[in-house]
DNA sequence: ATGTCTTTGTGAACGCGTGCACAAAGATTG
DNA sequence: CAATCTTTGTGCACGCGTTCACAAAGACAT
């Protein structure tokens, strides 16, 4: 998932809603394999199933755009491709930056998928002088310095930013002030742009956290249906204890702050443990 | 934005929203910073600057763990770091298991920021013979064969998977068998998968493809103020070639897109072309 | 033509997420 | 102890997104 434009001014947006934008490049997935397979067309209903999609979300989708599809039939499919290719913009070319060419860069830089579908690496951007002229993915590592030369000679309206996190900030405003509008953040921080600048990031890390609470509450609930006893749970040190902030333990379970917790919510799922920086 | 997973039955309410569930590991990234230098207490209002979010969404986020801050002073950043730990199930040992370690798997398994809170990588599997043994960030790859028995002695969860798209529905098949019931899906597709398990999906296409629209449609929206003064908000001008720093377009049919989009059939321009899959 | 059958396009209801605005809680000062 | 100041926690309203359900549109058969 990626976030990034929270700010929607609802600016004459008679436009397309961004759930919708967010999911045509699904569909046109979908599509493009029906195309190969020299499917002439498609009833909501199947190409929904295809894109993992409620058919009347794709059709209430599919409305936004036009009335392109034939009732009793389908839609057909080469027409949809185009249309929503053009909706996307896809129909022109679209040259990218990627700065940060380290193990992540490098594999985006690598990435054929990438020059699929309109989107062009123009260049490969690196503070390194060491990486200067190197060749990754078949094209030459270009310095920092050239940044903003690179942006305006090639038109880069879109830039992937792939440094540490400590870069990310000053790099994306480097990017913009040479003229990009769109970046996908790589790097884990919050960006800070203008209005008018689109971000949209790709967090790892988030990914996984968001997949952990939810294993862990897949666990906590086969637990409680089992009625099982789990191992031993031995409460673990608590991290800042004094500040005399926050009341501790008042009643509910054992001691520590988990009891806070079991006070406003359910009682279930005190799993204290070591807790990582 | 799971795939698998759309469906929520709201098995038991006690739960925290998704879209909380997405925030809480930026808070808990701010927090982190804050707990680095030493800040004692946050403000709702500044977390949520560093968080990049709304503040007064920032306290209903956390009013779903309960009643962690102070009024007059503000959340105590340890404590607060360690129940948002908690709640996400970071104060618990993830192993994690990477498929496909190509370019972007190799990636992934030298990632730093993977193992820094809470997950680790137990093992790097991929199909290619050649790659067994072969150490990629410290760590011999393994072969497929032996997928399961891996997954069964580690007591893994959590899968990644990097393969190409036309091996990532096999392979999490073979995961979920396995015991896998979170997947972090990077490949091109779409995963059907059974009820429990949950899939998020990175898709850099996707993203990309959503700024694609954006940046259309900033271009569209600058040409059209350019051109003569826009009178009624009603309907959008046509973004003509030209005009801006706009990419080099390439093929478009001439007939207006708005016209099209707001009509119910736009017989005119709307001739069928081929796209560039 | 007429009737039947399939599938679209969408009105309407509903639930979730967001953000405002403010009372209440607690710190702090006199 | 009372007054004042700060910041939380949340009630409420609003808008977006999702889903159901169905009339209408067109294909197709008779
Ligand atoms: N590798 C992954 O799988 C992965 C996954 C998720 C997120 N990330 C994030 O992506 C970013 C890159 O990860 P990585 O593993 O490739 O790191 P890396 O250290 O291998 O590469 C970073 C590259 O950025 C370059 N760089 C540093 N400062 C720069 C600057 N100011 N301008 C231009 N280039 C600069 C460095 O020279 C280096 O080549 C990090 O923020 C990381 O947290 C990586
Ligand atoms: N590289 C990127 O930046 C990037 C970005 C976005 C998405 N992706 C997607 O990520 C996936 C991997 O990309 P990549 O560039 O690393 O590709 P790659 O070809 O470099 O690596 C794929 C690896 O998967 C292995 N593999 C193939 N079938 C397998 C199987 N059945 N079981 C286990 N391993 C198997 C291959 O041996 C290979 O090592 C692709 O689906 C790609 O579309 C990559």
């Amino acid at each position: 998932m990626a976030t990034g434009r929270t700010h929607r001014p609802a600016t004459r947006s008679r436009g397309i809603p961004e759930a919708t934008v967010a999911r045509l490049p699904l569909y046109l997935r979908a599509l493009t394999a029906l195309s190969e397979r020299s499917v002439p067309t498609v009833s909501s209903e199947e190409l929904a199933a295809a894109a993992g999609v409620n058919s009347a979300k794709l059709r209430k989708d599919f409305s936004y755009l036009g009335s392109y599809g034939t009732r009793g039939v389908g839609y057909d499919v080469e027409y949809l491709v185009y249309q929503i290719s053009r909706e996307l913009g896809l129909t022109q070319d679209w040259p990218v930056v990627i700065v940060g060419i380290g193990n992540l860069g490098a594999a985006l830089a690598n990435y054929g998928g990438f020059s699929a579908r309109g989107f062009r690496v123009a260049a490969l951007i690196d503070a390194d002088p060491a990486m200067a002229g190197k060749p990754v993915a078949g094209m030459p590592v270009q310095h920092t310095d050239d940044l903003e030369k690179i942006i305006e000679e090639n038109g880069v309206s879109i830039g992937v930013i792939a440094t540490p996190a400590g870069a990310a900030q000053q790099v994306s405003e480097r990017l913009i002030a040479a003229g990009v509008t769109s970046i996908l953040n790589f790097a884990p921080t919050v960006l800070s742009v203008p209005d008018g600048v689109d971000v949209r990031k790709v967090d790892l890390s988030i990914e996984l956290q968001i997949l952990a609470f939810h294993e862990q509450r897949k666990a906590g609930e086969e637990a409680a249906a089992g009625a099982s006893v789990p191992g031993g749970e031995g409460v673990a040190e608590v991290p800042g204890a004094g500040s005399g902030a926050a009341p501790a333990a008042a009643v509910e379970p054992p001691a520590g702050r988990a009891a806070a917790v079991a006070r406003k919510n359910g009682p279930e799922g005190d799993v204290p443990a070591v807790m990582p920086a």
